[in-house]
DNA sequence: CCGGTTACTGAAACCGGTTTCAGAGATTGT
DNA sequence: ACAATCTCTGAAACCGGTTTCAGTAACCGG
């Protein structure tokens, strides 16, 4: 039950290298010079008691956790939810410090209240998109704790820096991408779960690209995809039988592109001679769908570098960027209509 | 720098509603009864506070972390990581505990020795394939810290119970498939990476379909992909420019089936008609691939709760499975050459 | 009515580190 | 030579919980 853990302690190692526990703390942490025999005999003892400090012990006296928490929402299927741990672990190893994960699902905890992730357990925490409530942000944000976001802003007056990528500004390329260069014209956008930040962006995108072309706003030409596949295919198939006419899709992001794909040809459209499709992400797959999906890479990896190292500066410094915004860029394969041999 | 933390301590609590910190610890664990108007008094200064009990403290105490850790493989793309995750992460917080997370690479960490996941803090281990070298694991298991392995087997002689998924059955069912309905004869098997025990397993299968259908085996027809998509795409390419004959290609996962797909497409090879193609792990994307991939599903989620699961088991009564083996079953599309209109 | 549980409570030790404070010896400036 | 400074060290307080131990009051069976 209670594991025997190492047992052996900092006044273990005092005692056999004749010091006191505080010059071996002075020596582990460096904290203050320390004399070279004492040194040497301290780096002997240690080596042979094969001593390492017990972390808890630590965390309390000097109030830090030495670890930043990951809150990220229940469903976090897809594909980039790999690189992102993985951008966010590298920065997060280089510091010595750990990494703590947790979906903010209360209805699984014991519903004993509390965050999984804050102050007590966490040193810092990077909040995922909708993944905690705005009350629960501001009980933090009011308490100082560092907090940085990524793929959402902070909520209205709080200065957390947040980290996001560029939607407005590829989604106005792509979608232009299709008017001037495909000559579309009736172009559906399918949008993302209601509040969704990103999906509000790359609709702005999306309407700029109509507007400076002439092209009037429709809005039975928004319709929901919620960044889901087989959502965004109902969506297509409704939208076909409802006799909606539209000569292109920026489906949102590739999975709900991929649906889209999936209804037009079940319903014997042809893509893109029929209906052009770009999607949002650049998703691993993406590439090798047939026709190879149009879309704009987003650099996933680099987000999760990027928070964890602005979430260190901000513990360590109390200095971020408030916001920083992540370069993409759009990638012509041939679902839009573009290579098509 | 230090934060203030939230500052309220359980004498705080326990001042205010006129009992002793024992007192209010015993409510708070329930580790012992309390009388009603006791409890009652300090459950409100408790919320009146906003006390939350200091975990570094805790544990210092009790000499628990109340924490798992989830040592992965440095590169961890792919779909499955965020399926497998959100297992362990389910079940892990409906036992209130947190998931600690890490890449094991020596090379990122300040070099500093000890690994980034221990008995220092963690209470348990889950292992992902080769993430760990054996060393370590030996340590561990002496110490008779808990550990579970996912997608491998334990070290020689170690009993640690680990959580594989059904290859063998699955790859010979899938190969016999090629056989028997398809007529495939010279059938090439691309390996994952050398070591690899998921893939050793469906080479098993392969070669035991093989045999009980009369084929003989070939060994130049077992080639190296290593569960990647360009280096299966490269080894086909090969292949085919040495002139290798063959039919179908059982291509030792999804992923590495995709880059097989795009090898024969640009070599004009039509897929299934010239050659059949297979996969193993149904990811996401692997039924809107043209054509729809024929693979074997792997119940992913479902071995992260399982691991998670045996561990916890593990530390709290000491025992578990010592092997479990999740089922898997084949999925026929049209890339093996079935339903094709 | 009495011995023996049972239910509840508080004081104090303890977990294993860090940090403050004060002091001893060596070094420096004048 | 003497005061001031610098370098190194140890004793003890402290971080915020848990747990042991002892003790009081209420309850129970005979």
């Amino acid at each position: 039950m209670t594991r025997k853990s190492s047992s052996v302690t900092i006044r273990d190692v005092a005692r056999q290298a004749s010091v006191s526990v505080a010059t071996v703390s002075r020596f582990i942490n460096q904290t203050a010079p320390v004399s070279d025999d004492v040194a040497e005999r301290i780096q002997a003892v240690m080596k042979n008691l094969r001593y390492t400090p017990h972390i808890a012990a630590r965390n309390l006296a000097t109030n830090r956790t030495n670890a930043i928490g990951l809150m990220v929402s229940f469903n976090m299927y897809g594909d980039f939810f790999g690189p992102m741990l993985n951008g966010i672990e590298s920065v997060v190893g280089e510091h010595g410090l750990n990494l703590l994960i947790s979906t903010n699902n209360l209805a699984l905890r014991g519903g004993h209240g509390g965050m999984p992730l804050g102050p007590n357990n966490a040193d810092g925490l990077i909040v995922y998109a909708d993944s905690m409530d705005d009350v629960d942000i501001h009980h933090f944000y009011e308490m100082e704790f560092p907090m940085v976001m990524v793929y959402r802003k902070p909520p209205e007056g709080l200065k957390i820096p947040c980290i996001n990528i560029e939607n407005k500004a590829a989604s106005h390329k792509i979608v232009e991408h299709l008017i001037k260069v495909h000559h579309r014209r009736r172009i559906i956008y399918l949008r993302g779960p209601e509040g969704q930040q990103d999906s509000y962006w790359r609709e702005l995108g999306y309407r700029k690209a109509l507007d400076e072309n002439g092209i009037e706003y429709d809005p039975l030409l928004v319709l929901p995809g919620e960044f889901e596949r087989h959502i965004a295919s109902m969506t297509i198939t409704d939208a076909l039988l409802n006799g909606l006419e539209f000569d292109a899709v920026f489906a949102g992001d590739d999975d709900a592109a991929v649906g889209v794909m999936g209804a037009l040809r079940d319903a014997g459209k042809r893509v893109p001679q029929d209906v052009s499709v770009v999607g949002f992400d650049d998703q691993r797959t993406s590439s090798f769908l047939t026709p190879a999906l149009t879309t704009v890479r987003a650099p996933t990896l680099e987000v999760g570098r990027v928070a964890a190292q602005q979430l260190i500066n901000l513990m360590r410094n109390g200095e971020a960027e408030c916001e920083i915004l992540l370069p993409t860029e759009i990638v012509i394969r041939e679902s839009c209509g573009c290579h098509t041999s």
